[in-house]
DNA sequence: GTCTATATGTAGATAGAC
DNA sequence: GTCTATCTACATATAGAC
């Protein structure tokens, strides 16, 4: 005679190991395919793909993430949090301080620098994740997300260059401030140009100055010079 | 008894009919294309929707155009010739001007000029054309395009502008020059950013602002303020 | 030059077995 | 939670009739 089974529907280790491994998975698959939508954008990736490189099967992807513009949508909010605290820490940062209160370039500089930073960290999601933004942030379709995710902060800067002069057109500035944003997309997205203009010659096989972060302060010089221009006529 | 029937295999009438409608179709497609492109991207459209958009069957379009690659190129290649040609005839006409030899801020209004004023005139076409561009310029995939197509324009431009100061860094200037067509491009693909962040309270129902070409002055400022600081530390 | 028909592969999405 | 199998639709490309 056996002994009566024991059934422990409830036993919280086995739900956990459960969980964990359910949330293992969809990670995975969030990695994946943030790494194939940042190469080549949400057309140029089909869900088959992202299985693959998530070493899942197609199914699995569905159940995990829904539909192809659903697990889209999670990418790109998975790591705004994060994002937008550092730029707001930034600020924090330099309002706290003692002394003078920041300039332009410096509020400039703390805007760019937590998105350059993980854009050329050694942490190949994140720099996946910033070419991805590179990539939608000027596309007309994807501006409901942008607005929604990124909007809010770009406000607070905003606001704090507006309050270095109160005469300052917002409308200008805002212009101004997006232009320099899209500097700081393309140098992101793409440094092919750059190295092969910089070459007085066409045949010179280009090289080197790929390096991200080294054009960090000619970026912020650029948007510094351009917003001041553009804003103070 | 019926004559003979007089064969005319090289009646250059006939033949440049038929030429001429095979021709007058082509055109069709590659407006169709242009459009579709301009729109959604490479990826984002099929034959089937160029070949609906234009009125033919699936078969011509592979016919006159052959694979979608080179129907991309085909339409990239189309117009490269009369904006190159508009962009090097306003910089001949500043340096053959009497007077004073060319400013900055001359130089960058006769390089972004033509291209705006395509990206805001009257054809459809032409406009369709600009957004491709916007489109493309920044991708790392359509840069072998680009730099043949583009870029010997661009290095006149940077040669002009060296020509201003001897003491002019190459690879800084052609970093600021970078930066400077990136924000051009991103005013020509989407200005719906800037309307938005342009009011100062988030509710308000973003309207007006969207004319492109009210934002030339306002865009060749912010050019020549970011080389100037980014070029001459 | 044009169009129909089709070859061949892949897309996104989901139902149901395990 | 995962995987197989499959549905339906659409992709690119081309061969051959007219």
């Amino acid at each position: 005679m056996t002994p009566p089974r024991i059934v422990r529907e409830n036993d919280p280790a086995r739900e956990d190991r459960r969980l964990l491994r359910g949330e293992a998975t969809r990670e995975k698959v969030l990695d994946a395919a943030e790494r194939l939508f940042s190469e080549h954008g949400f057309d140029g990736v089909s869900i088959r793909q992202i299985a693959n490189e998530a070493g899942v099967t197609l199914g699995v992807v569905g159940f995990h993430s829904g539909s192809k513009l659903d697990l889209f949508r999670t990418i790109l909010e998975r790591r705004v949090a994060t994002l937008s605290a550092a730029r707001r820490a930034a600020l924090a940062e330099l309002r706290n301080r003692s002394g003078r209160p920041p300039n332009l370039y410096e509020l400039m500089h703390a805007y760019v620098s937590p998105y350059l930073e993980a854009a050329a960290g050694g942490d190949p999601q994140w720099r996946a994740y910033a070419k991805l933004i590179a990539r939608i942030v000027d596309d007309e379709r994807w501006y409901p997300y942008v607005r929604d995710l990124y909007d809010p902060v770009a406000r607070e800067y905003l606001e704090a260059i507006q309050s270095l002069d109160a005469s300052i057109d917002r409308a200008r500035l805002a212009t101004a401030f997006v232009l320099s944003v899209a500097s700081m997309l393309s140098l992101v997205a793409s440094r092919s140009r750059i190295v092969t203009l910089s070459q007085e010659k066409v045949d010179e096989g280009a090289q080197g100055g790929s390096d991200l972060l080294a054009y960090r302060d000619l970026l912020v010089a650029f948007c510094v010079g351009g917003i001041e221009r553009a804003v103070f006529d």
